[in-house]
RNA sequence: GGGCUUGUAGCUCAGUGGAUCAGAGCACUUGACUACGGAUCAAGGUGUCGGGGGUUCGAAUCCCUCCAAGCCCGCCA
């Protein structure tokens, strides 16, 4: 199914090839774009201003010989050519109305399966064993969900990896307290219980920091532990499934798969990255550490900025990990894309890391590593988000919050409409909302920039938030139980006569693109951009054109917009993982 | 000192592979409830697109430079 863009672009190519007889040929710009205003109709190339330039015609002659040879009767109304020589198509009602037909057919609204599916690993959310979960990973848990189930959808075979911080230096110091303030675990040889993980490793870190005894029992435990102490080893698996427990009830709320595969995994390949890397002259010894120097990276002193593979002490650190987590994915997982959703900050370690890989020759042309980035997550005054105290907000309050929140908007709602409702259906709904609100109120912002959080803002019913998207999907529901519509059973002829609905379904017609577009450049914003816009062009249809009162043929072709954007909608949002609810 | 990101309306931000755009939401004012659920819709306006250069027929968008904010820059991740 090629949408109307798609097969624009098909007809004009073919046509331009043969007038430069050149077969091969390819744009350097895209061909057919969406028309810039709606008074130029829906579609238009800007072709002939750049290739006329190299043929030596004027623009507008160029563009009248294109289009006498382009045959787009069936699809639009005669193109005409504007200002400098723009073409402006026009889509026929006909043709709009028999694509849409089969777009209310198809489950997958019009998107196309990818002809060549990848293997692609997103590596994603990543928090840190025995420290809790913050905002930073919740914009990595949610940016990186939507990613992968795009790439889900599209057809791709999918990795979702959570590369967690389960392998590190902290746990010499967690062990070492775990030992002195509840020996009990390694005499009852049985899980015991800490409390609060979290409490657990500030105590643990305040202990680490006044006494420096305590520092070196804590490095000679890690010792122990990387060369595979029994006793040791059980006390790491302890804390780790701890830690487990609690990500595992916030990816349960959130409703994010994922396969944990953290740095421990990889631990058993370090030594062999680093004796490769010298086998090929890559690393150097200096100053003690095993270094690898890059071109284009200097140092605050303007010395080159090395990264450094192995310290001086023998150990390993992130960027060894990285780099035998990359050879992994590539050489047994078969990966031909790797995302990594991290903050910007990391942005110069996965630049060095990369070029690292592809010198070492495990990243090739076949594979594209690709670094998405995001911003950090700011509290309503500008700076860094934080309790009022002063603290890290946990991310299982957080969710709560905006939970409660939530739900106390609908209890207020409830009181105000008389409405009565089960405490079930409350329950459900409050979470749905809450949770939808927090994820979409991230989505919907470019994930470069830093973004403020707001209750306030992400749970307000009007505007670009996701009780506004969820409501507008409700409303298409409520038509369906009130006119007591079975849309399954349903395929409408459609026929349009007003504004509103042809403005309506222009824009469903876009949604295929604006998916291949998420999947190009990897803006989720893009999308909710797209789906904000639909459910205003949906109300304002709503509002002016009645469905259930209209005489047929109109009603029933009515009744098939709807249905339709509220397909278009479910698909959408559940792309940025966002659920959608019958009823609110 | 090097690098990365950001700078657009009072606020939060879209738009940044040129042309035919200065845009949305919030907030503010006013209108539409004999209702397919008004959690909606309609109307109302303010901008040196951070500054300055340059390329072009055309720049918020590309290039250069400067300014501001934030982040990164050898043994943390």
């Amino acid at each position: 199914m090629l949408t109307p863009g798609k097969q624009l672009n098909q007809h004009l190519m073919a046509v331009i090839r043969t007038f430069l007889g050149q077969p091969e040929w390819h744009p350097n710009e895209p061909l057919i774009v969406p028309a810039s205003h709606p008074q130029f109709g829906d579609f238009q190339s800007n072709i002939a201003l750049t290739l006329a330039k190299k043929l030596n015609q004027k623009p507008r002659d160029f563009a009248a010989q294109l289009l006498q040879n382009a045959h787009l009767e069936e699809l639009c109304e005669p193109p005409t050519i504007a200002g400098p020589g723009f073409m402006n198509f026009t889509l026929k009602p006909t043709y709009i109305q028999s694509w849409l037909t089969q777009q209310i057919q198809d489950p997958r609204c019009g998107v196309p399966l990818v002809d060549e599916p990848e293997t692609i690993v997103v590596d994603f959310s990543s928090p840190n064993i025995a420290k809790e979960m913050h905002v930073g990973h919740l914009r990595s848990t949610i940016i990186g969900d939507c990613l992968a189930r795009l790439f889900e959808f599209q057809g791709h075979r999918v990795l979702r990896l959570n590369h967690v911080g389960d392998w590190g230096t902290q746990f010499g110091m967690l062990i070492a307290y775990l030992r002195e303030a509840y020996p009990e675990f390694f005499t009852q040889n049985q899980g015991i219980d800490l409390g609060d993980l979290v409490s657990f490793y500030r105590q643990a870190k305040q202990r680490f920091d006044g006494d420096e005894t305590f520092q070196e029992q804590a490095r000679q435990i890690v010792v122990k532990l990387q060369a595979g102490d029994p006793e040791l080893l059980s006390a790491w698996r302890f804390l780790c499934d701890l830690s487990r427990r609690e990500f595992q009830q916030i990816y349960d709320l959130l409703d994010v798969q994922l396969t944990e595969r953290g740095e421990s995994f990889y631990n058993p390949f370090l030594p062999e990255i680093v004796q490769e890397l010298k086998d090929k002259h890559l690393a150097v010894l200096d100053q003690g550490a095993w270094c690898v120097f890059l071109e284009g990276f200097v140092n605050a002193d303007g010395s080159p900025l090395p990264l450094i593979i192995q310290k001086s002490d023998g150990g390993y650190n992130y960027a060894t990990t990285d780099l035998a987590a990359l050879r992994y994915r590539v050489q047994q997982d078969g990966a031909q894309r790797i995302i990594y959703v991290t903050d910007v900050g990391q942005s110069q370690h996965f630049a060095q890391v990369f070029q690292v890989a592809k010198q070492a020759g495990w990243l090739t042309e076949k594979v594209q590593c690709i670094h998405v980035p995001f911003g950090l997550v700011l509290g309503e005054d500008g700076k860094k988000f934080r309790t009022r105290s002063g603290e890290t907000v946990r991310l299982k309050d957080l969710l709560e919050e905006a939970i409660r929140r939530a739900e106390q908007d609908m209890q207020a709602r409830l009181e105000a409409e008389q409405r009565q409702e089960s405490p079930e259906f409350m329950h459900n709904l409050a979470r749905v909302i809450g949770i939808s609100a927090v994820k979409y109120a991230d989505l919907s912002q470019n994930r470069l920039s830093n973004y403020s959080f707001s209750y306030d803002k992400m749970l307000a019913l009007q505007g670009n938030t996701a009780p506004y998207l969820l409501y507008a999907y409700v409303r298409v529901q409520g038509i369906a139980r009130k006119g007591a519509i079975d849309f399954d059973q349903f395929i409408p002829e459609f026929v349009f006569s007003t504004q509103p609905e042809f403005i309506l379904a222009k824009h469903l017609m876009q949604f295929p693109d604006g998916v291949e577009q998420l999947g190009q450049d990897l803006f989720p914003n893009r999308l909710s951009n797209y789906l904000f816009e639909l459910s205003q062009k949906f109300n304002q249809f709503y509002d002016q054109c009645p469905i259930l009162s209209a005489p047929d043929p109109e009603r029933t072709s009515r009744l098939g917009l709807a249905h339709l954007t509220a397909k278009v909608l479910k698909l959408g949002l559940s792309l940025l993982g966002i659920p959608v609810v019958e009823r609110m």
